[in-house]
DNA sequence: GAGGAAGCCATTTTT
DNA sequence: TGGCTTCCTC
């Protein structure tokens, strides 16, 4: 009976074969016989290539398309084509974006083109997609279908429980690590008892292991899954439950996947499984762009698409229609270096365009006051024609952003800052959130132990054990032993304060099931009732500045959940116009409950980014490299090209890396339409500490004729800095590069530093020499100096005993030692460590 | 149990 | 550098 709607027959309905009338009035005729791919105007203005894209039938699709050459109208229209020319059945359509923001563009596109009943494509990322699919079916895989999502924040608190349980403590195994290990196994479908079985000997993956299996246990038990969750528990329905797939797999008559570069084996899996059945599949990547290995994301997937899937065809879209020839060609040196990689050749009719501009700064504030200044001047001569929205500056790491804020302000340039901490982690939103939770869901004990005792009142560490204890002796969730909190004497002195809140809790639901009151304005009773408004109010006197912000942002939420509650309504209004499709809205029949729309509020939470945030004012864009991808600017300023930060210091060490950071210089330099600045400094203070930088390859790599030089020269110039050799002889070369540094430092009070000199240093590695002005752990009695040691030496730790110093890697005006303690090689920072030198 | 002060530590990118 | 935890006092 799960077949009954999507059944073999229904893509053509009779009497419709042979006219479909748009949005936009225009029909055409689709019967076999007569249609004129050359004459559809829906194709109007796709080149040969794009047009071959959008009607290619019959075979799986790879679509290799380089920087801006249009493949998201290729996708649209090629959706629009789906529905309009072959009359598929919008609603057996999935496609798969790589944000929301995108899914939301690409939905608006295509019904501009064909009409509201572009609702019933389910378009969408691959988490909004499989979430809406888990939801169905979530009995099949043992949760209730009301399960919750749990955050960053969220995970890492169950992940620190679970390593107390397991009695490992976070010195050993950083939290950080554990979390990104078990997000990578998810991502390659390995579950606890798998990933224990490849610990094996392993002592650090066999505690993950453990860490792993328990913190699997508590979301269970909880009713909730994690991010990656939501990939490889879908993969698991599927393999669990045939029928299920095999409903899926008949309904999606076509599957179409865009950034497919930058998907995990998660995704690639479900990807297989989904297109399976009709082999519709149509990817859109370029390998060039693939920028999210740290996430699990697998070049191969795309670079292998051919041997996976038999019989496919490729089609390369080459022609670039956003940046001129300087800012293309540039791009090209600098990608063209990488060797793993689908050959392509990006070429445009565009002009030639300016060069590109490159500023060597003094330092961070000197650069920021540059591109500060380039940005005044651009935005006051009308003849650029250009406003602050075309703008964009981007950056290897968020931290960056910090020293451009003061500097556009000082000018009154209106700003925006993306990615960092996203408005909906903040933590006054996430209490309110959390609060949302524990209504809709009793059982989500995450989130009670949030708020039970936000605002304060008086439920400590102790009373919380308690009721953790209870908990588990019974059997059930914590709102469940709140609710009957006179039954557990050792609790009584307790019971007052438990008992107030589970009546504000069971009030509130009240409130809810009434469903009486708008949802923007129910948040706003939680927000009041619950004491968290209060709570910031009484602060104002205190903390005037963060008061204010968070009461701010509290209304922002609020304004926040009344639009979102419009558009839901709206939505579902507009797709009950389709009665035959009304399948996908389950049960939800209008008007909305209150129930309803908080739920759907809460998955919105769970999975919209900063970046997905509509863009409203004229603001110039400060964000990561990595939330640039598939945006592009008029005018874009790279900063920071700095050797040890793009590419990143870590990335140095391997050549797959490099690729990657290459791949992402790549990425940065297409977004530039017309205009494209580059700027580095020559030391930088970050993290407190201040490093003395070499230009960065991507940008030195950039032939000379393309490249006007401001402030100092791309090559050169650079002979303060050096490296070391770790073998023998690395003591001297180390301290002559110092002591080297030690003239840099007076050269640069006197002036000196800038003019070309110096002798070059022979038998060095060429690696950016960091220095920094004093050896933080000197005067207090731990770590090491890292001038002191040397390899060989023997050092003792708390923990680990005696080891001897195998290898020293400097790092920013630190060393990283690596040290043998009989067998067990173990990596510290030389400064932090509780290591002591040894006298042997 | 609450609140403040002092020390601790980590610094890539995020659906 | 600064965010976060831990410890200490009330």
């Amino acid at each position: 009976m799960l077949f009954a709607k999507f059944g073999q027959s229904d893509s053509v309905r009779p009497g419709q074969e042979t006219s479909v009338v748009s949005s936009t009035g225009e029909s055409f005729s689709t019967s076999a016989n007569d249609y004129d791919v050359e004459h559809d105007p829906l194709l109007k203005g796709l080149n040969p290539e794009q047009k071959k894209a959008v009607i290619h039938e019959g075979s799986p699709l790879l679509i290799l398309a380089g920087a801006g050459s249009g493949k998201t109208r290729v996708i649209t229209k090629r959706i629009s084509w789906l529905v309009q020319r072959k009359n598929v059945n919008p609603g057996r359509i999935l496609a798969i974006t790589f944000t929301n923001k995108a899914a939301q563009e690409m939905k608006d596109r295509v019904a501009n083109r064909i009409g509201l009943i572009a609702r019933a494509v389910w378009v969408g990322t691959f988490h909004s997609m499989m979430l809406r699919i888990l939801r169905q079916h979530a009995e099949y895989i043992g949760y209730e279908r009301s399960f919750s999502i749990l955050d960053t924040d969220d995970q890492r608190r169950v992940l620190k429980e679970s390593m107390k349980k397991e009695g490992i403590s976070d010195k050993t195994t950083p939290l950080r690590h554990i979390h990104q290990e078990i997000s990578k196994a998810k991502n390659k479908l390995i579950y606890p008892e798998e990933y224990a079985q490849m610990a094996d000997k392993d002592l650090q993956k066999k505690q993950i292991a453990a860490i792993y299996k328990n913190y699997q246990q508590q979301l269970e038990q909880n009713n909730s899954m994690d991010f990656d969750d939501i990939l490889a528990l879908t993969v698991f329905l599927f393999e669990k439950e045939p029928e299920i797939l095999a409903y899926y797999q008949e309904r999606f008559l076509h599957l179409l996947v865009d950034e497919y570069q930058d998907t995990n084996y998660a995704q690639y899996v479900l990807v297989k499984m989904l297109a399976a059945k009709h082999k519709n599949l149509f990817v859109v990547g370029d390998d060039d762009q693939s920028i999210y290995s740290f996430r699990g994301a697998n070049l191969m997937n795309i670079l292998d698409f051919e041997k996976d899937f038999q019989g496919c065809r490729v089609i390369r879209l080459e022609q670039n229609y956003r940046s001129t020839r300087t800012i293309l060609a540039a791009a090209n040196s600098i990608i063209s270096q990488n060797k793993q990689r689908n050959h392509k050749n990006l070429w445009t009719q565009g002009t030639e365009g300016k060069k590109i501009n490159f500023y060597r700064a003094l330092d961070q504030g000197e650069e920021a006051l540059y591109v500060a200044n380039q940005i005044k001047h651009l935005l006051s001569k009308s003849e650029n024609n250009i406003s602050g929205k075309d703008i964009g500056i981007l950056y290897r790491v968020n931290a960056l952003a910090r020293n451009l804020e003061s500097a556009l302000r000082d000018r009154g340039i209106v700003y925006r800052i993306y990615g960092g901490t996203r408005f909906y982690d903040r933590k006054e939103i996430r209490d309110i959130v959390s609060y949302l939770r524990l209504i809709s869901q009793p059982t989500d004990d995450i989130a009670l132990l949030r708020i039970i005792n936000t605002p304060r009142r008086g439920i400590g560490a102790t009373t919380i054990e308690l009721l953790n204890a209870a908990a588990v002796r019974e059997q059930t969730y914590l709102f469940d032993i709140c609710s009957r909190i006179e039954e557990f004497s050792e609790l009584s002195f307790a019971a007052n304060n438990i008992l107030s809140f589970v009546r504000l809790i069971n009030d509130l639901r009240q409130i809810m099931d009434k469903n009486e009151i708008e949802f923007g304005y129910y948040v706003k009773q939680v927000t009041s009732a619950s004491g968290l408004r209060a709570e910031q109010e009484a602060q104002l006197g205190k903390l005037p500045l963060e008061a204010t912000t968070r009461i701010q942002n509290m209304d922002e939420l609020i304004s926040d959940a009344m639009e979102f509650e419009g558009r839901l309504q709206e939505e579902i209004e507009e797709l009950s116009q389709f009665p035959d499709l009304m399948e996908d809205l389950d049960n939800l029949t209008l008007p909305l409950t209150l129930e309803q729309i908080t739920e759907a509020y809460l998955e919105r939470v769970a999975l919209y980014s900063d970046l997905d945030q509509e863009d409203q004012e004229d603001a110039v864009s400060l964000m990561t490299i990595h939330s640039a991808k598939g945006l592009e600017f008029d005018t874009v300023f790279l900063i920071g090209a700095n050797e040890g930060l793009f590419p990143s210091e870590q990335a140095l060490q391997s050549a797959g890396e490099i690729e990657e950071e290459r791949r992402l210089a790549y990425v940065a330099v297409t977004r530039a339409k017309k205009r494209l600045y580059i700027t580095a400094t020559r030391r930088r203070l970050l993290y407190g500490q201040t490093m003395y930088q070499k230009v960065s390859r991507f940008a030195t790599e950039i032939p000379d004729d393309l490249v006007e030089e401001e402030g100092g020269s791309r090559h050169g110039d650079d002979e303060y800095s050096s490296g070391f050799q770790s073998d023998f002889g690395w003591r001297r070369s180390f301290n002559s590069a110092y002591e080297r540094d030690d003239r840099f430092q007076r050269d640069f009070a006197a002036g000196v530093v800038g003019s070309r000199a110096g002798t070059k240093e022979s038998g060095l590695k060429d690696k950016a020499f960091v220095a920094t002005t004093g050896f933080t752990t000197q005067g207090k009695g731990r770590g090491l100096n890292y001038k002191e040691i040397a390899v060989g030496d023997k050092v003792s730790h708390e923990q680990h005993g005696t080891g001897e110093i195998m290898k020293i890697t400097p790092f920013s005006g630190d060393a990283i030692l690596e040290i043998n303690f009989h067998g067990l090689v173990k990596r510290f920072k030389a400064s932090m460590s509780l290591l002591k030198r040894v006298e042997d």
